[in-house]
DNA sequence: TATTGTTATACTCTATAACTATA
DNA sequence: TATAGTTATAGAGTATAACAATA
């Protein structure tokens, strides 16, 4: 298997390391002392910006890339603690409505702070000709991993 | 709260969030038929790096970012199913000696090869003028990173 | 005393398969 | 039959606190 001889190629490989290494420490550092965890925050976002119109649980689902299960096992312990409410739907008896409490909402948009935050943080951090290719960049590598499996 | 105004703050949040969502996807499309998951593939990566010589539990353990006891329990899996064997040192016998046995080196160096043909073809998918700037920017971002919190 | 590792305990995240209730 | 959701079951990953053994 001919690997990476391409001096090019070896910087990339070795400079998206660093970035997923440095991501992931970084995770770590900024969760433990916040009110909800990545997973609970990518599975209530979309609450938030449904403008707090409850939603299905499927639909959640799905947007936070769960099975279903998990996202019922998720929400057990978020509607225990308060976070979102879960209703059975009056026009459709088989869905369920989850919402946001007032806590929920407050938890969820102090997590989105945090995480924009973060982001502004390391965009202040960078040169501002780097700035400028940046977001290019990452969304020219977002768009390629959908391309790479599509 | 002041928040991103500035067009080229906000493009840069997007496309950010869209490089972890896509990255967190292609997390899920790759790890089901793996023989390692990643937290698995992070713990013994060191042992590839060390030329095969056994490492101590605690040595792993950091160089992961997970906790002893998470690291116990993960080589107690691993030692399971003969992918690493764990022998008291003659040394020390406080500490373990963890080493790859035949069948978890093959595992660890497919896991390896397996993320190194994905970072080629995301680079593929970069034009030559990106692909030259992609480099640059995640190293700034991983160093941005770390002075961050430092 | 300090270090290395393990046990005890407890939670979260995750999935597949099987099920219930409703449409 | 198809859809929405839950339950049953199982396993991985994660941590803190308490402990044992050795240095």
């Amino acid at each position: 298997m001919p690997t990476a001889t391409d001096p090019q190629l070896a910087a990339f490989v070795a400079a998206f390391d660093d970035f997923v290494r440095a991501a992931k420490r970084a995770r770590a550092r900024v969760e433990p002392d916040a009110a909800l965890t990545t997973s609970q925050y990518d599975l209530l976002a979309p609450l938030l910006d449904a403008d707090d119109a409850p939603l299905g649980l499927r639909e959640l689902a799905r947007a936070a890339g769960v099975s279903a299960p998990t996202a019922t096992r998720m929400i057990d312990g978020l509607a225990l603690r308060g976070t979102v409410t879960r209703e059975r739907a009056a026009d459709d008896r088989r869905a369920v409505r989850i919402a946001l409490t007032a806590d929920g909402r407050a938890a969820v948009l102090e997590h989105r702070e945090r995480l924009l935050a973060r982001r502004r943080a390391l965009f202040d951090h960078l040169s501002p000709g780097d700035r400028r290719s940046a977001a290019k960049v990452l969304a020219r590598l977002a768009a390629a991993y959908e391309e790479i499996d599509a």
